[in-house]
DNA sequence: CTGTTAGGGTTAGGGTTAG
DNA sequence: TCTAACCCTAACCCTAACA
């Protein structure tokens, strides 16, 4: 019975940015496994250790065959349980929670589990094993592959796809995907798991697009407001250095804590303008949607040469 | 009928500037500079030239304030603009294309401008005032400030920790950049923000060295089926001329299906190679990395090749 | 209760820009 | 020329809604 809804994922829950979210009643998955939650970060204490290691004992796993599931080196994974060496990376972490919570719930599941992904170097699973987004229920390996890249062709598709419905059900996606494997099929060969296109990479796109120009939207307002957006990539380096900036472009902050990645644009202001505008978001993108362009947003046409990487 | 992409993703996207110029919204930009920019490099023919002498002239704006504000010299933009003596560098039409569309779009805005900006020279006596990142309008404004380097302490440092695990998380990081600190760290003085090792520096660093290892592989391999790989450096990659290929129907036996081997991958473009090669890479990558890495690697690396898999 | 998914995040691969 | 620092964005994660 897996868990499996349309993502491919989910199992715990986490470990991530602080704020707002009470762990309190959520996925039924979190509340048998509260206590490796913490906000913000996995709190793996000495006896959650041991739970682990009784765990392993007591079911007879051993940590080879962890190790091969996860994708963690048994030898790490041995330290980590002993608490020798250095910590384990949080995305391994991430994998070996997502493992236990599994074996746990579903005894024997790691058995039929495809040995897959060797510590980082794993990540060889991209070709071969495409992330088995039904079959295989090893989800929690981590990720990093190839990545897959839209081309040109199939962006056309999706776009007047788009144009027409920004949010299309699975049976669209479907449809979807079927047109721009159609379009990048090549007479002789079949395509690969690597380029083919799948629904699922459709819903992704989707969504990322849906975000990417509201996220425009909002920094276009923001900055029309005379507020400086940083990138939200996260790690855009403000680099610092004492701002001797002339005065003349005010909002100049003063304030800029540290050098430390995340400066605090907290000056609250931005944020709130920032919500107030979601809203204007609607507008904006409906604009820029159906007027074929609008705004910036939107090329002017004729000379833009709109060039993809273009695998292949 | 209209273009419809909102993104300016799939333009060159040339002058993206940094979120650290404080650019507002490159996508402005690109929207409507479309013609000047071509993959990498700036078309500028007669004709763009005589455009902006005429733009000039017509505006009445002199090329010394011109120079002022974009930091060329005016006997170079005056060279430049008459096709006399060699070309301006990228950088410098960069910056002058990015002042001649503000000036277009915002006609004036060059008089309430800085004259600040000069060009690289000066960056000398400013040693001691750090470089202000401005993060003013002035932004086609040549940047300036110098750049981080890393020393070869912290470098091994590094690789250690690289050695140990390529995805270190930020409390990782932090100590990264910490124990970098503490071996570059004069016992006098302290460390300057230039030389500061952050823990975004580090991330930097990681990020950058994946990738780095990642295409040394690829060309490895590529170089391994006896074809040449050009350096990156002069832009020749795929495109260019395109418009887009039609997609050759030619043959293309390989589908990389076969045991990487002697296929007769002819005259295949190595593109097309690269990319499909990046996936397999990643085995690659490890061997390369963990060279000595174990057992528990070679086991599974053996497989490297592509191995069928159901089709899902 | 079960199943989806919008829309808020983050991570990391592929590329580019610029000191 | 080399590479630090970015950008773009595929693919995921997480929670709240909603059906």
């Amino acid at each position: 019975f897996l868990i499996q809804s349309f993502l491919p994922i989910q199992l715990n829950c986490t470990f991530r940015s602080p704020a707002l979210h009470g762990l309190s009643s959520f996925s039924n998955f979190l509340s048998v496994f509260p206590h490796f939650l913490v906000k913000g970060t996995i709190r793996d204490s000495a006896i959650i250790k041991e739970e682990i290691k009784a765990f392993l004992g007591n079911r007879r796993i051993s940590q080879a065959v962890v190790a091969q599931v996860t994708g963690i080196s048994q030898s790490r994974i041995s330290h980590w349980l002993l608490q020798q060496g250095s910590d384990l990376s949080e995305q391994k972490k991430r994998a070996f929670y997502r493992w236990y919570q599994l074996e746990k719930t579903t005894p024997g599941a790691t058995l039929t589990m495809r040995p897959a992904p060797m510590s980082l170097e794993d990540v060889v699973e991209l070709r071969q094993t495409p992330p088995p987004i039904s079959s295989t229920p090893g989800s929690f390996r981590l990720r990093r592959g190839s990545r897959f890249t839209w081309r040109k062709e199939c962006l056309s598709v999706m776009e007047s796809y788009f144009n027409e419905n920004q949010y299309p059900d699975e049976a669209k996606r479907e449809e979807i995907a079927n047109a721009c494997n159609a379009v990048i099929q090549k007479p002789g060969k079949k395509l690969s798991d690597l380029e083919k296109v799948t629904s699922l990479k459709v819903y992704n796109w989707f969504a990322n697009r849906r975000k990417e120009i509201k996220r425009r939207a909002n920094i276009a307002i923001l900055e029309s407001h005379g507020i400086e957006v940083q990138s939200p990539g996260g790690h855009s380096n403000s680099d610092e250095i004492d701002g001797n900036d002339f005065p003349d472009q005010v909002t100049t902050p003063d304030t800029r804590s540290e050098n430390t990645g995340y400066n605090a644009l907290e000056h609250q202001d931005p944020i709130t303008l920032a919500v107030e505008m979601a809203a204007v978001n609607h507008s904006i993108l409906a604009l820029a949607t159906q007027a074929g362009g609008g705004l910036a947003l939107c090329g002017t046409g004729s000379d833009i040469k709109t060039e993809v990487v273009e695998p292949n």
